[in-house]
DNA sequence: ACCTGAACACCGTTCAAGT
DNA sequence: ACCTGAACACCGTTCAAGT
């Protein structure tokens, strides 16, 4: 058999949904595609990058139509979708916001909420601090919540109480800054 | 030579502080202790705990006097001690947020958050969905610009531009939201 | 070009045995 | 009670050699 990269970047994804990231090593996947470990590095220079296009794997499969004129709900719209794309694989949230901690792809929602946040006519230095700051937001929020829903899965709880937890609610309060800002701009 | 729990966390503080997180080891602590690596396990059960007695340790010793009445300045006040905390030490904010993700140690900033939207008259469902959302900004903002600083600091480059990088800017957003719900409440 | 086989330099953790 | 010594079951990565 002859594997290409994203045949490793694929059964990477399907290692880490059904046994979780701390059995995502190179070892196991390599074993996973019936190959010795030091075949992998054919297709991808470290473990650290195929983390990196596992993250962004994990966000295009997860890309939806933006269907939201006005900027906010596009904002809503864009975090709603960046939150469900990493809950769709165990673990995912924690790929996602590592890859993105070290500069190494998953640049597109950073991408989407910059636009979104200029068409709303912030001031330049707002579309930054406001990016980013949305992007802690969603991701803080997202990791936890994914944490929690494991864990009470492996305590055989189906489901934490709160539904969303908050997600829309907290991302609301930040929207409140920004769209004061935006009218005053 | 008699070693206490302290003396083991105290020293991982430091390995940590001048190697890094990724040479925070077991075996690397041990030998820095002049010890062998199984006699850590007389003092702590494993390295998760370790690492979640050095977060709450670096959270003590970045503690202040609170001094601000207001309970919104109160917020930017716990806020900054807790950024202040995590800055203080090499991959400080890595290893606080870690801990805090996997629910160990590290509660004290969060109940003083709780306290101070408390007192600002928030309702409950809003006490916690702030307190969330206040920590998930203070954490993503404080681990982004702790990895970019040490990033810079190993091309050479002295400071990143943009001083506090937007930590407050982004923090009064949030703010502005709580503090709309706070007069209507 | 792609893969094997073997090695290098590590990990966290356990446990019998010593003092 | 505290520590050693040795082992167990792993890691990521490199590299000569094969096809």
């Amino acid at each position: 058999m002859r594997y290409h990269r994203s045949d490793v970047v694929a059964r990477a994804i399907t290692v880490l949904d059904e046994y979780g990231l701390e059995s995502l090593t190179m070892r196991r996947l390599a074993s996973e595609l019936g190959v010795q470990p030091s075949a992998l590095y054919h297709h991808v220079p470290n473990k650290q990058s195929l983390l990196a296009a596992v993250a962004d794997e994990i966000l295009q499969r997860g890309a939806r139509p933006r269907r939201a004129e006005r900027w906010d709900r596009r904002v809503i719209e864009v975090c709603a979708e960046l939150r469900d794309a990493m809950l769709a694989y165990r673990d995912g949230a924690e790929v996602v916001v590592t890859a993105h901690t070290f500069g190494l792809g998953a640049r597109e929602p950073s991408a989407s909420l910059r636009s979104a946040l200029s068409d709303g006519g912030l001031p330049g230095e707002l579309v930054d601090v406001g990016t980013r700051a949305i992007l802690h937001l969603v991701f803080g929020h997202t990791v936890e919540e994914q944490t929690a829903m494991q864990a009470a899965s492996a305590g055989a709880i189906d489901r934490s109480p709160g539904g969303d937890s908050g997600f829309e609610q907290s991302l609301d309060l930040l929207l409140d800054g920004l769209r004061a800002r935006a009218s005053a701009g």
